[in-house]
DNA sequence: TATGAATGAGATTTCATTCAT
DNA sequence: AATGAATGAAATCTCATTCAT
């Protein structure tokens, strides 16, 4: 590895006690890790936490802000692969549900936040600011994939959208039996449904709305 | 009050301990509900605890119990509610969606829960052969209801169950930004399309059943 | 068994309590036998206890008397048994030497009482009372045993005692290392040295102290 | 003071935590002994024993390792003094004496560690390893003392030795009636009569050795 | 007399945090 | 920037003791 210059170096530190973080707050959540374990399964020693971070619930707001940009960058790139034709979404869709699945330590994460947000008024404020952006882009790609369909969503995209995020993170939760996809398999089966049971958009008002004849 | 003989006054001292617990665990989390504080909102001393239990963690496991009873009970309440009439039957779920979210702590203990059962093997032990029970029971609603409806469950009972908990679970964490009934509302709008989505039974297959012929 | 009336139920209560203390002291000293421990040890619960002694010391005191006497009455039985020979005498000493020595509960029994009374002052005036007749009684058996020989205490009598019963606690302590005779053959050696070094009496002076000439 | 680095400020505040643990657990017996009285007794708040020691024994187990470090120091300076005379090595034995008894709390310390050997299974396998050593040095002494005599050590050296050992521990425990001496006393008479009551070497034997004629 | 629920002081231990190096 | 010794608050749990039954 090129040696790295004094920021770049810092950067690296942080980078690898916010993954150690990650890894033990999903191991044995938010109250039970020590800042301690975190600092030795990074590496480094209890010290280089506090050179770092003011507190431990900074780990945590450090945390969010990666862990939604990671998310909301899952989004992004279906949202742009889903392009006119709605085979090709939803099969974004399904790579994106597999991916939810695959990572039940990324469901875990998100409720250790969440429930953090619950809990702690400071760390609610950015949470939910946060998580406002991260709704509305996953209510946008909601939208796109009905209208993909030719479908009306079944009320506000970004209600459905924190409804198969819900679903998402309450089935990373649940003992899954030994049968791993259940999870993913499970949100298709609730999204097919919900595109399959929305009316049809109607093509005059659409178009009229389109083309603004 | 009456006068408690002791083991009524015994039985008495555990409702309120548990009682207490529930409380205490949903506003701190597991992990940060102090036993201390468990006793103080009982009304007890500390000591008072360890009179009744063996340690913190069987606290929890008397709470599944009780807490998964009572869930059993209202979806029990719901299926006997809802014979014979598709429409009685989705005012039953809907009543049952109003509930779910209408005590959100519901939803955050049973998440406590699961997170626990996730960490303690000891206590997953105990949570994962309560679940299943549990689990069966929203599975043969499921079914009851999408019977009465003429359609044919798509997929496990059971799996489409575990969907509508998880996703009654997952909305319980979400701030509702001041719509209370958004919770509710959501589970309804799912609920609705996988109905309305599922295809309908093969009617020979199905009367012959309900006749016996 | 016959039926006991009040007062003998009572005694039998006490004489339980009091063995089920001696064993569990023995086995996890003083500070570690719980109250609760040594009433299940015998058969009772934990208020059995405080309806027969005032608090936990008391079970201590009542353990020294106990202790203490059956001591004396195991010399007491060798000095009836060694009179007038020297050899039969030895064989007394080298039975009481072999009982000591066979039941090492006993000698850890003495030392954890002798340390509760180096810190506890009330215990204290008890248990040294007791003591200093053990250590006269000890010392005219001693005296005994070297007039049967013909030989002069070296020293006082009682400090020789003392010195033998320091020993044979002493070795109650240390690991045997599979011997279990070892601790009765080294008291053995040691008084069996005493006798042979101790200088033979003057028989004028003898029996002028006998005669009082 | 000089300024001391790190590495000496550590290795003090072990020295002076070792040192207050042992004051206190001769005070009150191991059990008795709370690690916060003991801290505070090093003048150090509770949390730098948890610094310094992984529990409460960890504290015991290296008061061994010292005790019986100087025990064998104090042994090995007296065989040294003893070389060629007789008189000169019993007047070392006799300041040895003196010494085993001038600090009781020596003794007092040696009975704690062996009733915790007896009890914690963990404790005693170092307990005993050490305490190996500890009896084959003064077997050594007491062989070299009865050499010096032109006497047969009767049995066992170590045997010897683990008697006389365990004699002053016993008498460490037994109150002295305001006779600090007593104890250093009977130790030596017993050693004296041990000395005394021994055989003679066979003459020829030891010149042979010595003088390899 | 005996029971055992409840008390509350106190024990060990963990851990976020501070700070000298 | 990183270390890790030391702090001290707080947590879980134990236990002698009290007291209503």
């Amino acid at each position: 590895m090129a040696k790295l210059n004094r920021e770049e170096s810092q950067a690296r530190t942080r980078g690898l006690l916010i993954e150690a973080a990650r890894r033990e707050i999903v191991k044995k959540g938010f109250a039970t890790a020590s800042i301690r374990d975190i600092a030795e399964a990074a590496g480094f020693s209890l010290g280089a936490i506090y050179s770092n971070f003011p507190d431990k619930e900074a780990i945590l707001l450090e945390l969010i802000q990666q862990h939604q940009a990671e998310e909301r960058t899952r989004i992004e790139e279906n949202l742009a692969r889903a392009q006119g034709d709605a085979d090709v979404a939803m099969a974004g869709i399904e790579a994106w549900a597999e991916t939810v699945n695959s990572d039940p330590d990324l469901g875990v994460l998100a409720i250790e936040l969440q429930l953090h947000a619950l809990r702690s008024p400071a760390f609610a404020k950015v949470y939910n600011e946060s998580n406002r952006k991260h709704r509305r882009a996953l209510g946008t790609m909601i939208a796109h994939l009905f209208e993909l369909f030719g479908k009306k969503v079944p009320g506000e995209p970004s209600e459905i959208a924190s409804g198969l995020a819900a679903l998402s993170r309450g089935l990373a939760l649940s003992p899954t039996g030994g049968d791993d996809d259940r999870g993913g398999r499970i949100v298709l089966t609730f999204l097919k449904a919900l595109i399959e049971a929305a009316p049809s958009v109607d093509k005059a008002k659409k178009s009229r709305g389109k083309t603004g004849e």
